[in-house]
DNA sequence: GCAGGAAATTTTGTATACTTAATCCTGTAA
DNA sequence: TTACAGGATTAAGTATACAAAATTTCCTGC
């Protein structure tokens, strides 16, 4: 027999809410743009109060700014706050590799290892969403064997704020190199159970994903 | 002249979702207590719009929990819950101390040290509510001085969290010790702006933190 | 022609009314 | 006496209506 799933009953505020994320993640929604309630009730066709819930709860997140009597509008995010967040993703992803390696099971790290040769392939086959899916899919993957609930939740809120400015989409081909050998490295890591050295390796990790985020924000910072 | 303070108008809801956080912290709504609206808004005097709105904020930051259909109850913290929340504080504490140091100004260095000349007093005259003050004073200097606004923001609400359940209030002597000799390190790694060193003695402190409050745990569970 | 101000419109904030779902209690049958 | 069914009660979910604030537009006066 399969695993029985519970069914899973939504009220219509939380369905807005993963909604309005994915626009804004998406860049449906672009930052700066007022979230007029009437037009977007509308076009959901939904009344205001759920989509109200919405919005209160994804300014909770950062996700949404709200200014008092003149509504809501989504986060811009100037450059010093996504510096800021990938600092602070660097000491997450650290810990999570601290704790990942002593923990993960040889089932997950042969699920890892898997991914890893399938981002390899879509690399070379040019299919660049399908190498995102792999990379953030090994990420997860090392954030689970963690099995810290907090970190988890987290690093998923700062995540999001980074993961809709799709900068990381244009990486030359010396970062993803770097990348690459620091994904290597991180299989080693993994591999010697050594939590010390997986949580170096992904701190310096996300400190080149940093670094190279500010270099593109220096010489394009126009551009979204 | 003094320094022009903008008039901070507010709307019900965040007026609501720091009066029911506060309640939350403060013990008066324990973990699991019900939050039944007609008898919550007849309280506070409000109506359940605005008083739905705070609710929904205060699950995002995970403080409470939905029930669909069922309503909303302050979230019970599992002990689990309690020491990954220490443990991610230690990550966060660490990267504050590692960017604070470089940064910091003689004046909040000065700062610092009062505080902590004002938290021994404090300990010797038994005020234990103005030796916590002062204590997250200190932290609070840190995180201030790390000037990383993402960084600050994941430690409030992670902070809210922990500091909902008093452990901390009972603190053995020798743990005492332990923590004192702690933040005087700290002094020494800010007079050094050594960010490796302060960085590795917050770890160490929350490290500290969180065996104690194990320990607790372990010994007497069912305390609230 | 431009500036200032007042009215109108739009939009948000709050309250209330209505609908639907869940729980509780009672009655009946085994 | 217990277990189940069905209605009654209560509370949550949603929609709408009303009030207040902000923005826009248009008119008047200089």
């Amino acid at each position: 027999m399969t695993e029985i799933e519970p069914i899973v009953r939504r009220s219509l505020h939380s369905e807005l809410v993963d909604r309005l994320r994915t626009l804004i993640a998406e860049g449906t929604l672009t930052p700066g743009t007022k979230l007029v309630e009437k037009d977007l009730c509308d076009s959901f066709g939904v009344s205001r109060t759920p989509f109200r819930e919405a919005v209160r709860a994804l300014a909770a997140e950062g996700l949404v700014v709200l200014m008092p009597s003149r509504g809501a509008s989504v986060a811009t995010v100037t450059h010093d706050q996504i510096i800021d967040s990938f600092v602070v993703m660097g000491a997450l992803e650290g810990l999570a590799g601290e704790l990942a390696a002593p923990r993960i099971t040889p089932e997950k790290l042969e699920e890892i290892r898997g991914l890893h040769a399938a981002m390899l392939n879509c690399r070379r086959a040019g299919d660049l969403d399908g190498y995102y899916a792999r990379n953030r899919g090994i990420h997860d993957a090392i954030f689970a064997a963690a099995g810290n609930e907090t970190l988890a939740a987290t690093r998923r809120i700062i995540h999001t704020r980074i993961v809709n400015l799709r900068f990381v989409a244009r990486i030359g081909d010396e970062a993803w190199a770097t990348a690459i050998a620091e994904h290597e490295e991180m299989l080693v890591a993994l591999n010697a159970r050594d939590g010390a050295h997986l949580g170096a390796v992904l701190r310096r990790h996300l400190e080149s994903k940093r670094a190279q985020v500010a270099h593109w924000l220096q010489h394009r910072p126009a551009g979204a």
